[in-house]
DNA sequence: TACCCAATTCAATGGGTGTTGAATTCTTGC
DNA sequence: GCAAGAATTCAACACCCATTGAATTGGGTA
C-alpha cells in the first residue's frame, strides 16, 4: 500500500488546491496551534509537497494571518448587536458567539485565533489589533459611555474564557453543557458589563 | 567581550544551581510558552551547559511539570474562600485571583499555567485534571448545590478570561486598570455565578 | 588522606524545521 | 499551435532542537 509518488509538474483541470491546502492549514492551526502546526504536516495531509505551501502563501507567517482572518464579518455582528433593545444585548451577544463556536466552518477559525493569541506574541499582538480596530472600538462607540472601552474589554474577557473554558481546556461540565441553557447564564453577565453598574455593591 | 568559557568540573562552593534553572525555565515558559521555550535559551540564560538542565530535570516536559505546578495551596485558598459569608464569596474569591496574578511569584507560573494549557494538548490535560481535583470538584462540594459543578465551571471561564484578557492578550484597558475598579467589576459575576440564579430572567 | 559521588562541561548524534532554486507538466491567451 | 506563465514536485540547504556518553572538577565522608 505505498502512495504513489506523483510526477512533477502541473496536474490536469483547473486546480482548486490552493484553497484545498488554506483549509487543511486551519484545521492544523485549529488542532494543533502556531507552533506545532507544521508546513510538512499539512501539506502531507492536503496531499502536495511542503514547496507548495511556501510557494502560494509566501512563509508560515502568512500562511497563518491568511488563515486566521475572523470567521465572520465584525460589521454584521456588532450591527445585529446593536439593532435591537438594549436591555437585551447581553443575551443577543451571548447567542452570537454560540452560533459562531456551534458552525463548524467558524468554530476551527475561532480556536486557532485563540489558540495563537495565548501561545505566540507576534500573532497575539496582531490578533490585539485586529479585535481592537474590528470589533472594541466600534462596539464601545456603539455604547457611547465614558468607561465604555472597560466594559467592552470586560465583556471580551468574558466571551474569550468561556472559550477557553469550553472548548479548548474542556472544564466539565461545559463541553456537554446545552446551548440554550449556557446562553443564560451568560447573558446576564455580558449585559451587566455591557449596560449595568460596574461598581460592587 | 568574550565571555570566558568555564572550564568542566564541579565549581566551588555550595551549588543552588538546579534551583536557579527551575527559575530560569519559570521566567522562560511564562514568557514564551512551552514550545517556544529551549533548553538552549534557558541554559544560556542561567549561564549553564544545556546538558546540565537535562542531567538534573530528565527532560523538557519533567521540567515543564515542575516548574508549573500550581502556583498556590488549593486548600488554602478554598478554605478562605468558603469561610466568609456566602453572599460575599464573588468579591473574596476576586481578591485572591488578583493577589496571586499581581505577586510576581505567583504570576509567571500562573500565565505559563494558562499559556500550557491554550497551546499543548498534553499539558492541556494534565491541567484540565489538576484543576478539577484541586480546585473545581472541592469549590463544587463546598457550595452544595445540584448544579455545583456547572457553577465552578462557569466561575473558572471567568477567572480564566481575566487572566488572559488582561495579562495574556492584553486587551486595552484591561492591563492598566486599577485592582480595586477590576475587583468591583468582576465580583458580582463570580457571585452569581456561584450564588445565584442561572437562568435568564 | 582516599574514595565515591554530585556537579559541570564538551562533543557528537539524529531528527525535524522553514525556505529556495531548478526542473517538469499543464493551462491559457494569442 | 505556440509561447508564456502557472502549478507542481524534487532535492538540497542551513539552522535549531533535545538527548546522551564521556571526561573533568570539586565536596563530603570515613
Amino acid at each position: 500500500m505505498t502512495a504513489t509518488p506523483r510526477r512533477a509538474g502541473r496536474r490536469p483541470g483547473t486546480s482548486q488546491t490552493r484553497q484545498l491546502i488554506l483549509d487543511t492549514a486551519r484545521r492544523h492551526f485549529a488542532e494543533l496551534g502556531y507552533d506545532r502546526t507544521t508546513l510538512r504536516g499539512i501539506a502531507t495531509a492536503a496531499e502536495v509537497d511542503v514547496a507548495l505551501v511556501s510557494h502560494f502563501f509566501s512563509g508560515k507567517q502568512r500562511l497563518f494571518a491568511e488563515a486566521a482572518a475572523l470567521p465572520y464579518d465584525p460589521a454584521v455582528v456588532l450591527s445585529r448587536l446593536l439593532a435591537g433593545p438594549r436591555e437585551e444585548i447581553g443575551r443577543r451577544l451571548a447567542d452570537q458567539v454560540l452560533d459562531l463556536i456551534e458552525a463548524p466552518a467558524s468554530r476551527g477559525r475561532l480556536i486557532a485565533l485563540i489558540r495563537a493569541a495565548a501561545s505566540e506574541e507576534g500573532a497575539a499582538q496582531l490578533i490585539r489589533e485586529r479585535i481592537n480596530r474590528e470589533l472594541l472600538v466600534p462596539l464601545a462607540a456603539g455604547l457611547g459611555s465614558p468607561d465604555a472601552p472597560l466594559r467592552a474589554a470586560l465583556t471580551g474577557s468574558q466571551v474569550v474564557g468561556l472559550v477557553m473554558a469550553r472548548h479548548i481546556v474542556g472544564i466539565d461540565p461545559l463541553p456537554g453543557t446545552g446551548r440554550e441553557q449556557l446562553a443564560a447564564a451568560v447573558a446576564p453577565t455580558l449585559q451587566r458589563y455591557l449596560t449595568g453598574p460596574l461598581d460592587d455593591v
